[in-house]
DNA sequence: CTCCAAACGATACGAGGTATCATCACCCCT
DNA sequence: AGGGGTGATGATACCTCGTATCGTTTGGAG
């Protein structure tokens, strides 16, 4: 819980340095859609951020959200995926730019992976195609134990 | 040009395959989305799968082009992304449930991979967290070597 | 060939996301 | 301190994608 918090703090921290690095403006729309995020224990859709939003601060509008969005999507700090349900789910990259997590089919859960052991394959895989790698995502899909 | 044509069309038979196995019809619509989908070069866009079918079976109704793809993810023969544009793509998983490609962030072209180079780190994974890995998606963000 | 659950096509509907536009806030410059 | 310009905002109207409904058709097992 403790560890938990800390940890979203650090994120919440190195997702405004990136933003401010890119020129935008800190503006209280975007703090506010940041903080929702990195509160969050689990992925959150643009409607549950939306809410989150308009929680944690009133006057804040529905464009700005989606906008917001939008920007920490182009940004890298934030990719959309899909997990389950119509919309998609917004996930907070790493500070280096990666993410990983296990879906299973069955119950939809989703288990973050912290070490998720690419790197040998990412610089062979940069070689071969003649790319500066700057991210990935990593899905897995599997049962997980309860649901076998 | 021709390599490929050969290529789609494993893909099909075996697209088909699956979902015979799985119990379900394989109706006019279904066909018609599996070789669009199938012959296409890129990834595409429930608009434009919706839009080839529209050409190659007029008859096929808007909906059952949604149910077919929503029945298709469910059975991992294919998996929405978000690659550009507000609506997701769908790309076609290999016969083990696999994918990859890169994308690079400028040009946004995506560069199919066909060796990924992460099985062991996939077996890892499954040991560390108690999973039976039926499946993944690696996305690698870099740029590409024209855009550099 | 027959039968029936599964899937269909048409259409109306609803949620998610966007475009527009007047206003606001920040920051630089003098 | 004050003026001005740029980038962002909030409100709202709008549009697109995807879904629910419902009567009809069809694939495929027996």
């Amino acid at each position: 819980m403790l560890v938990s918090a800390v940890h979203h703090e650090a994120d919440l921290r190195y997702a405004v340095e990136r933003l401010s690095e890119s020129g935008a403006k800190l503006t209280r729309a975007r703090r506010a859609v940041l903080e929702v995020i990195a509160d969050s224990r689990k992925h959150l859709s643009s409607t549950e951020i939306v809410a989150g939003v308009l929680q944690r601060a009133p006057s804040v509008g529905r464009a700005s959200v989606f906008r917001t969005l939008d920007l920490l999507s182009r940004l890298a700090i934030v990719r959309p995926t899909f997990l389950s349900g119509r919309a998609p789910v917004y996930v907070l990259m790493s500070e280096d730019g990666h993410h990983a997590h296990i879906v299973c089919p069955r119950c939809l859960n989703v288990i973050e992976i912290d070490e998720c052991h690419v790197s040998h394959a990412l610089s062979k895989i940069a070689q071969e195609h003649d790319i500066h790698v700057a991210g990935h995502l990593l899905e897995v899909y599997g049962l997980c134990a309860p649901c076998r």
